[in-house]
DNA sequence: ATTATCTATAGATCTATAGATAATGC
DNA sequence: ATTATCTATAGATCTATAGATAATGC
């Protein structure tokens, strides 16, 4: 009998079927990412995926190697998910500043939605082996890397002021991670804050416009 | 025999002497901070706490009632050092727009030294239990806190045009983070910048002015 | 007597696997 | 025969405590 494993998407099975491959894992995924924002990697036991995905733990070694396997699937599938919407957020945008302004509007939004998905990726990445905690990391640049090409082209156009590639970079990160801050901080801000004000106070603290209209609102002075 | 616990600092201890107690906290909370950057919270065993800060596990277990309030003692501690840096950063700083910048550049110079520390308590906060993870995210607000007041006596003052208290405060929530950010994706911002050019540049971006010389830079157009 | 410390281990997991069983197709 | 699944458990921890010992002062 042939018991070589397989590799998919980088992680080893003793499945030859891969479409079984993949359909178990996604129910593997939907169960661990559940119970990991519930109790955290570390007090999820691989039993209890087992069991949330509906098979034995017997069965559920025969489609990864390890427990860290199974995080590292999440991750991967979080960001694929991430990636997804932000991609399509930043397509849909106008042209301008004002494009700009609600290419970040869509972003915040979706981590308004994934709240529980960002916090898992910033507090379990550190659990995960060297190797892929590298590729989870890369994946977060990635999505930064979105923004930046957006703030090039507005940057080149003239219709945002030019800025070096260093100034542009920076910027492109501090978006990325204050969507995150919503995050974080979430407890805490929407004690004073829902999602609209915080998106329309951000937009006009860094781009100095109004996040709908896209018209630089009046000033006011003491 | 009185077998009656202590406490000190809201964590149970069966050791009468407060002194001896603090001074065995301040070992088992070194031992583990290092211990916990290097391995993680769950990784990491009490009995190499215990080894490493000098005593053996029954010991250990005289000064705190579990695993837990050793990691409740370490995020405390790192606030402590935190606030201390911080508040003296902000007291040595000049009056005006100049001394925001200072101020920032301050912080941002702590948070660049107390690196592992602030990715520790992003990491780990989740493992504590619910009473004491409340009190140690209320600490990071605290900071922000501080940086409240500067704002809005520049808002005040008119040094800075003015701005809504929601606005001050989400400014102040925005430069502790951006802090912060250095410390979670320094892996790759270090990669193009240094911490200095990393000051310079988001003092540039979000107060428009150079972090030194606290002046205007003359505008570069495309 | 009282306090602090140590040794030894109970008790409770939890991951990962071995080996048996069931299902499917030649 | 081959593939997928299950049950049962080996083996390896790890936290927390009980009970013994050492040190200190009345």
């Amino acid at each position: 009998m042939d018991h070589s494993p397989r590799r998919t998407k980088d992680v080893l099975t003793l499945i030859k079927n891969p479409d079984l491959v993949e359909r178990r894992r996604r129910q593997i995924v939907d169960a661990a990412v559940e119970l990991f924002i519930e109790k955290g990697f570390h007090k999820t036991t691989t039993r209890q995926i087992a069991n949330a995905a509906g098979f034995s733990i017997g069965s559920l070694y025969e489609y990864v190697k390890s427990k860290e396997d199974i995080l590292y699937l999440v991750c991967d599938a979080i960001h694929e998910e991430m990636a997804h919407h932000v991609t399509e957020a930043l397509s849909r945008a106008d042209e301008g500043v004002k494009g700009l302004a609600e290419a970040i509007r869509e972003y915040f939004l979706v981590c308004h939605r994934m709240n529980d998905h960002i916090l898992l990726i910033y507090q379990e990445t550190q659990s995960l082996p060297s190797q892929w905690r590298k590729r989870v990391l890369e994946n977060e640049v990635q999505i930064t890397g979105l923004f930046v090409n957006v703030l090039a082209n507005l940057s080149a156009s003239g219709d945002l002021p030019f800025m070096d590639e260093k100034y542009i970079e920076l910027a492109a990160h501090n978006i990325t991670v204050l969507g995150h801050m919503w995050t974080f901080r979430r407890w805490f801000l929407a004690r004073h804050y829902s999602i609209e004000d915080y998106i329309n106070i951000q937009t006009r603290l860094f781009l100095g416009i109004d996040s709908l209209t896209g018209t630089a609102p009046p000033k006011e002075e003491a």
